[in-house]
DNA sequence: ACAAAAGTGTTGAGAGTACACCCATGC
DNA sequence: GCATGGGTGTACTCTCAACACTTTTGT
């Protein structure tokens, strides 16, 4: 991490680092992102993603569940979060030399307060599809997190932290659906579903305007990850 | 990135940051990486991957390439870099909180020069499977690096990274048995590879004890990513 | 001729995909 | 009954994986 050279570890002009939060959800059957105005300069009233300086004595992990916990007050039993990729070039803020981790996080839309926040004006779920300006070079880190989180999804369960505890397979289906951009055959979905046991049915239906829906459980004890197809044997 | 508050970007304490580099090679049939020896506390004479502060104004790929240049004296050309990881746990480095930026990278062993750097005795290559007691977490970093690079292996082309530009799809397939540490059919290997279309053959043969064996080299126009099976159809 | 390594083909099992069909409820 | 959405099964295609076989060189 540091060369073994004689250099003096205090000696070094040293950057800002911050940790940053891409936080996503299904709202209105849509993938939205969470987003907070900016209130001064640089890029002020521009809309950014949540993110804030790393304490000397926290870890990067505690300080992204921080940046979470302050905009969305979910705890950490509630929330999917994986750090994404550190952004740093020189230039990408206005004031200094400063050094992202940015974190994406999956949150499920019944666990958000209504009133999210202080002013609710200044923070607000944006659908994918329809982003205002952002700040420095948060629409790149946006658009990494977008591809990260379906690719995700296309090989690991993380999916089931964009819904609450029971859900029906129509409604895990739409998720699916909504995030991944593409319509799916319902039939090979829910015999695949079977086979890979990660979701357990539960007592109680829900009304639909058909027929009832079974309600289902992620099971924790799940296999959460496929094997990868190989580009080679 | 940093809060939309009245914070003054000045006024936080700021961490060191460092670019770290986890250099892989095949040589001698192993899989090894590049270790260089520490001279100065803390851990001293422990070996370390190599590393180095970030300048102020260097990006930190291009952070990550001089410290692969100052080690190997490889170009940008030769080699396959990708961020990793950060890794910034606070006591991490006893001196100062040190927050690391992790690559890793692919180089062929025929483009190092056999007298790499400066002191060969402080500099050495040492298989994967038999590395010395490592300084700070690098023991983490490696072992998430190779993580990462077996997963990349399947499912992308980077492999012929550790190759030279012309090679047998013998040495081909003995390359990713090492990585991956398993055995491959032949057979499959062949026929998967004839599919993808991702090498193209040239004229020449390589004496090698039985039938002389074709020379392959990698196609740049290759699609060098597969689709990942999905959990979900 | 035989050993050694290169290189190709075959075959059965299982996964992926498209689609048709039956079931339970409200009106 | 019939509209609506829930839920299952089938049949075809393609990939995966194990294995047998042929080819070309040196000695």
């Amino acid at each position: 991490m540091d060369t073994p050279q004689t250099y003096d570890v205090t000696k070094f002009e040293r950057p800002s680092v911050t940790a940053d939060v891409v936080i996503f959800t299904v709202l209105e059957a849509q993938l939205k992102v969470l987003l907070i105005k900016r209130k001064k300069w640089p890029y002020q009233d521009s809309w950014a993603i949540p993110g804030g300086f790393i304490k000397m004595d926290e870890s990067l992990e505690e300080s992204a569940y921080r940046e979470l916990a302050e905009e969305t007050n979910v705890t950490r039993e509630q929330v999917y979060l994986e750090q994404l990729y550190t952004f740093g070039d020189p230039g990408r803020d206005p004031r200094t030399r400063v050094i992202t981790v940015a974190y994406f996080a999956l949150v499920s839309a019944d666990q958000l307060n209504p009133q999210a926040a202080d002013d609710a004006a200044d923070v607000g779920w944006f659908s994918i599809h329809d982003l205002p300006a952002l700040a420095f070079d948060h629409p790149k880190i946006v658009s990494y997190a977008l591809t990260r989180l379906r690719y995700k999804l296309e090989y690991t369960a993380v999916g089931f932290q964009l819904l609450p505890d029971l859900f029906t397979l129509h409604e895990l289906q739409n998720v699916y659906e909504i995030v991944l951009g593409t319509s799916l055959d319902k039939g090979n979905f829910r015999s695949k579903l079977r086979k890979t046991k990660v979701v357990e049915m539960v007592e109680g239906r829900r009304d639909t305007g058909g027929r009832p829906a079974r309600l289902y459980r992620f099971r924790d004890d799940a296999v959460a990850e496929i094997k990868a197809r190989r580009l080679f044997p």
